[in-house]
DNA sequence: CTGAAAGCGCTTACAG
DNA sequence: CTGAAAGCGCTTACAG
């Protein structure tokens, strides 16, 4: 392989010369310039990457760091993230984690390590604290309680309230909720949300009518079943996602349930296919927050301070509530 | 930032002794390997990935070159190669490509550049040669006409032809099919395998029967629309992702046409959404390909010479045909 | 078991 | 416009 060395010695020029030509700086003559590319040509010369950035202090580089892409969510997330870094020049390293906290500590080590310039949690299971312990540019797409990293998010609980209270306004008391993992955050607030108002209709809090782990269209459709052999009936559902009321939704009109009068359903998203299936559904921008998210992170890179936004949701009326 | 230099002085040691304590090297005393331990651990120590990088000549980092991470395929096609690469502690580094040229002749050049000890196309615009021509590891994971890079596919032409002869089974003879992009080679393959076929059974090939920039369900949706106002109707939709197919059928039912009757219909992918709705489809392991994309492109990279896989398909019939 | 020293391949003040 | 030299922070024969 050969180096700068090779080249400014085939070309009979400094080292420091062939730097230039290689970054584009001004001040090198036409003449020097086209020796040194000449050289690179026939030597077959290709920039030794690492070096580079040994030698600059950074990669353009940085990590995203999620549970799966395979999650329609998530792969929205990062579609965003990937538009707005492409436009800049930086590339993305991703760091999936199976929702596993090591995973995200390893993550966190190759910040450390400068691997790359920063990262971007697209959801976490470790502490606020664990995030603040490790020093470099940090963006999470989600609300944070603490401040000394930036971050970004809907305003899930109230999102989830003013879904709630839809479903309320058009009759509906028996309400039963599908989230996809009870600890992680966003459920935990959107359980609150759900508290607070049942609790304002007087309706009591039932354990059983919060779903957990439905996230694939396959367990909507398992929902759907659940749901038939129930006695006391919820007259509605609110599905965290997307996925999850398609695939009850299809089910039911399988087996001639009438939507929304025999059952209601309402779904945070606005994916494809609801808007396919005619399913109401709370749109929440997550490719816009991608892209934003990663605008920020790069005002972190280049040392601005953290900072803080909340994106608006939508909800969008369709026909099955 | 303390660097080995500093942890030697404090603890009193040689930046070799330090440096074999970061890599778990035996040949050091317990009593200096706690003595630098105790160094990192005081001094916040965390080691320049760079300047490993740079010393050791490889990065533990490969390259997975896509249009987008979007699309269902790739979404499952990355799954497997990121499950793969994890058991081996290799990290992904991704190269969006929307189909661009330009974009896979960049992850060419970071693969000359050492970013990345290795490439795996999941689908690639630029010529064999092009590829040829730059040297290191790379794996195609697509059908490959020129030896010289590793490649594993499915053969689509076959399974192409093996859906045709299924539905001609069937009675069907007036088949329409529905491709993402005409140009791409995998289209290439199918066009053939469906002229083939007609010309089997003494149908002529139409034109306008082969529809192009089939992509999502919203594009399958339209499509009903479109098969809907034709006077000559064709029989049967054999369509390249279960995406498109799945819209069509959502569709077809809303508006009461009969499936199979009406029309019938096949897909390729075996996604979750054909399972959820019984579409019949060809199920070509795309998360297993991904897993063995990565195992492939490792063996180049460990130096084995290029190799070739192919993949088995099934078509499993459920209740569209 | 230990260390001095060369090397990985760039970039960048600094001096001219 | 140009170059000698120091520096980025590790790893790794080599000699002991």
């Amino acid at each position: 392989m050969a180096t700068i060395r090779d080249i400014a010695s085939a070309a009979g020029v400094s080292v420091t010369t062939v730097s230039r030509v290689l970054n584009d700086h001004p001040y090198v003559s036409e003449e020097k310039r086209t020796r040194v590319k000449k050289a690179m040509e026939s030597l077959g010369y290709t920039r030794n990457i690492h070096a580079v950035h040994l030698s600059k202090g950074f990669s353009n580089m940085i990590g995203v760091v999620l549970p799966s892409i395979n999650l329609p969510y998530f792969a929205d997330l990062i579609a965003g993230i990937a538009v707005a870094a492409e436009a800049s020049g930086i590339h993305l390293s991703l760091y999936q984690t199976d929702y596993q906290p090591e995973k995200e500590v390893f993550a966190l080590s190759q910040l450390q390590e400068r691997q790359v310039d920063g990262l971007i949690f697209c959801s976490k299971a470790i502490s606020d604290e664990e995030l603040l312990g490790t020093k470099g540019p940090i963006l999470l797409c989600q609300h944070a309680d603490t401040a000394g990293f930036s971050s970004i998010s809907i305003p899930h609980q109230e999102a989830f309230r003013h879904g709630m209270n839809y479903l309320i306004e058009k009759g509906h008391e028996k309400i039963a909720i599908c989230l996809a993992r009870k600890k992680v955050m966003n459920s935990q607030v959107r359980i609150a949300a759900y508290k607070e108002a049942l609790r304002d209709i007087g309706q009591p809090y039932r354990e059983d009518w919060v779903v957990e782990k439905a996230i694939t269209m396959l367990d909507g459709k398992a929902l759907f079943h659940k749901w038939k052999k129930r006695r006391d009936k919820p007259t509605a559902l609110f599905a965290a996602n997307d996925q999850v009321s398609a695939g009850f939704y299809l089910e039911a009109k399988a087996h001639g349930a009438r939507i929304p009068d025999d059952v209601a359903i309402l779904s945070i998203d606005n994916h494809e296919i609801s808007r396919l299936l005619g399913i109401s559904t709370i749109d929440i921008q997550t490719k816009e927050m991608g892209k934003q998210a990663f605008r920020m992170l790069e005002k972190s890179i280049s040392g601005q301070p953290p900072a803080r936004k909340v994106l608006q949701y939508r909800l969008i009326e369709r026909s099955t509530v």
